[in-house]
DNA sequence: CAAGTATTCAATGTATTTATTGAATACTTG
DNA sequence: CAAGTATTCAATAAATACATTGAATACTTG
């Protein structure tokens, strides 16, 4: 192979898989999986897709490699395909976030909006909790709680947080997350939180992004 | 903003990055300014588009931040906009290189074909440095060299190589590197010099891939 | 095995992206 | 300031991506 077929041939590639990644439903389908393995009828129901359209983006992303399926009675499951795949997500979206203004604008909007403008990060939190004095709050569907949550984490999903509101220590600075950057969960909770006089701070990234870094820290040791 | 709303900004404007950079050509750009910044009709000559069409492309690159322009006299030249994009693109490739398997075998096929299979990781370049005994030959454009190289390594450009033959110590292990893991000018040079005995292996990676690594050792200390 | 449900397939029209062409602009140099 | 050069703009045609529709498939359960 000549050098100007094998560039060819590796751009080629490269572009193929970036195009699977350019949609903004195929995105959302893709960070729906990342909090663990989701029924087509759950992505439909989120995405506002009809099943065919997201079938067509479920098989976009499974023909580049990005999402497995597995079929279990008549029920069709997909997930991600591997953790090197969501560590490029997450760099993807770290970069826009931080990078693109027009992004970086809409993202502080909706933080200052739901007065959950000053969000710890992930590295604060691990401090936090050494010293001790801050409950760790999960506000995603107990599912996803059980498929995986931060160490420490107590389940509290958004449809049970007022009726269980008395059981939170008032005491206690209260740190809430959910699935991620984009999720507006953890900001809904401390908007409400705030409201009954709570101190809560919501938590930059969520679940995932604690994951994948945990990983890092294992392949390092 | 309702929270439909917000997810729907970052998707598409996640979507709009992801979508600038789904083009073989636009790629090739920018591996091609990951070497410094080059003037349009260097970009030209190499991506073999015509000038309208080049330049088409480089406004789409503009207009998602991923390069900038500055004019001199009557040239225009393009470079990256930040090294937190050249992160980004490089972790890309690396995933595609390692995780999809149709690219990773013309990558292997390519390598094979130029004798230059075993190549050499920057890790294990370090350690190999320490030792000494090994000679690190730059074989790109000496205008690449001087804009940046890594540290210890001798310019040895493509077109000089034949001439510039019995300078080389016939003792030291030889490792030749030049853009990246796309660029073949090392391949070719790890075939010349092995026809003439040399003891030669290729870097895996090229000059960016190091300039970020340090960057990154840099931050963590 | 019939009926029901979950998912995918196939066909079509529309929107978007890309290459091509020819002209316009901007800048430099004599 | 005229002529030449580098780059961009604008318009168009061709290729590709996407949403929609209706049907087909595959599987489960009674």
């Amino acid at each position: 192979m000549e050098g100007r077929e094998f560039k060819d041939a590796m751009y080629d590639g490269l572009a193929k898989l970036l195009k699977a990644l350019s949609n903004p439903f195929r995105l959302e389908i893709i960070e729906m999986l990342s909090q663990g393995e989701k029924s087509v009828e759950a992505i439909v129901q989120i995405t506002n897709l009809n099943f065919a359209n997201a079938s067509q983006h479920l098989q976009v992303l499974k023909n580049n490699n990005i999402v497995k399926s597995r079929k279990e009675k008549q029920y069709v499951y997909y997930s991600l395909v591997n953790d090197e795949f969501l560590a490029l997500y997450q760099h993807v979206v770290k970069y826009a976030v931080t990078e693109i203004a027009e992004l970086e604008k809409i993202m502080n909007r909706q933080r200052t909006d739901n007065q959950s403008g000053n969000a710890v990060s992930l590295v604060e939190l691990e401090s936090m909790i050494k010293n001790n004095n801050v409950l760790l709050m999960d506000v995603r569907p107990s599912v996803e709680f059980e498929f995986g949550h931060i160490t420490g984490a107590l389940s509290l999903p958004m449809n049970e947080l007022m009726a269980k509101l008395k059981t939170l220590p008032a005491d206690k600075e209260i740190i809430a997350y959910c699935r991620g950057p984009f999720c507006v969960l953890a900001d809904e909770a401390v908007r409400i939180l705030t409201e009954q006089g709570y101190n809560v701070r919501r938590l930059d990234e969520g679940y995932p992004e604690w994951k994948m870094k945990q990983l890092e820290m294992n392949h390092s040791n």
